[in-house]
Parts: structure tokens; sequence; C-alpha cells
DNA sequence: ACAAGCTATCTTGCATAACAAGATAATACA
DNA sequence: TGTATTATCTTGTTATGCAAGATAGCTTGT
């Protein structure tokens, strides 16, 4: 999949991802490829960088979980300010992806 | 409209308009407007770079007509090889958005 | 005991492309 | 004469996804 295409979405998968429950960014890596049915893929390498933009914009939150046994794990979990995010970067894809769709569908017309 | 999320898809939407018949790159940047109703905009000095990665590509082909009076356009013309390039830009554009749309779609799922 | 592989986080440097801003030049109009 | 419009083109900036690698602890096989 085109890396292009990608940009400027991956704030909207996070936040989408974490409105269920918190998770952790190489659970995420995962999630993202099941839920997407193989059709998006994000490196861990980029993963992170975009959970510190969302961690400082205050739209996330971390804690850190360090169990018995295992490596430690970084768990994030939506603000109401990720959660007011959300809705605008949805808003704001779906607003770009139906005018895109109107061009597609109008290829031949006038 | 965010500028990230146009990226990768200029080309496609570039393409999409020379379907149906030659454009010039000042008449182009009105019918994005227009098509989209009024959701995309592209400047000119964006549109122009992506006229010319299109022609060196062998997807697009330029013509100059010089009117006895006004300034002269170069109009684009699609080729075989772009509108190959249109139908591969297009599906993966589609693929792209549903793998999104399947995650927007499942917030609050498994 | 040792090696290999898995889980998990993090960092650095690179490549790409949209855009702002400005240059150029001819025409139209007041 | 001066301002606005049509039309193309260039330069420098900026954002961000990714490859590649580092780190570290755990698990499994021989």
């Amino acid at each position: 999949m085109s890396r292009e295409l990608k940009r400027g979405t991956i704030e909207l998968v996070l936040l989408t991802l974490l409105t269920d429950r918190e998770r952790y960014g190489y659970e995420i890596v995962a999630a993202i490829e099941e839920w997407s049915a193989g059709r998006l893929e994000v490196r861990d390498g980029t993963l992170y960088p975009v959970l510190y933009r969302l961690e400082e914009g205050g739209f996330i939150e971390p804690r850190w979980e360090t169990p018995e046994r295992g490596v430690p794990r970084k768990y994030y979990r939506i603000t109401g300010a990720g959660k007011a995010e959300l809705d605008r970067l949805a808003a704001e894809w779906r607003e770009f992806a139906a005018g895109l769709e109107a061009i597609l569908d109008r290829k031949g017309g006038a």
C-alpha cells in the first residue's frame, strides 16, 4: 500500500483503536492489520512517533505496566480531548473521501 | 482540508479529469473544486509539478495552443499508459479507503 | 549453558510531495 | 496609464511515513 496515501490518517486510526480500551504500541501494529483485513499496515518505527505526537497534544495518556514476567508495556488510553479530536479527524476524512469519490464517479461527465 | 490527506491522490485526480478530454493546468484547478463540490482544492504551485511528473512517466502528453489573442495554454491529454495508471491508482485508493473505513466502522468492536 | 528468536520500546536519517510565495508575461478594462 | 485577470513556472519550507538499527528481557530448542 502506497506510503503517501497513509499520510495524515494514522492519527485517526490510532485514536479509533483506542476508543474501546487501552492498548500498547506493539499490540496496535497487529490490530491495524487485523481490523483492516490486511489492507493497512504500519511499522512500529512509524507508530511510536505518532503516539508521542498524540500524547503531546493531550489526546492520549500513557501508563507503564511492568508485569512480574515479560517485557514492560506502555498502555495508552484516549482522553476527552482525544475523543473530540477523533470526531474532527473522522469528519475531515469523510469530507475528503467524499470529494475524491465525487471526482472519480464523474469521469466522462461534464 | 488537511494538506496531508491529499498526498498521493492528486495524480489520481488529474488522470481522472483528463479521461473525457484534454485540459490545461489553470482549468484543472477550477475543475477540481467544482467536481468535488468545493471539498477539494489544489493550488497551481502544486498542480504543475504533478503534471510534469505524469508527463515524465508517459501518462499524459502536452500540446501548446497559442491563440491569436490570449495567453498560451498547455493542454494535456491522457495516454494509454496513463489510463492503465489511472486504473491502478483508483484500485489502490479504493483498497486503502476500504481498509480505513473497516477500522472506523469497528470502533467499540473486538 | 548457549544460541536463536520473540516481545516490546525507542532513535536517527532519508525521501517524498503539497504548499506558500513569488516571478514572468500577455490580455482586458477602466 | 494603471489595475486586474489569465496562465505558466520555480524556489524553499515543512510534515511525516519508513528503513534500519539499538536496546533489553523473555522463551524455546539443542
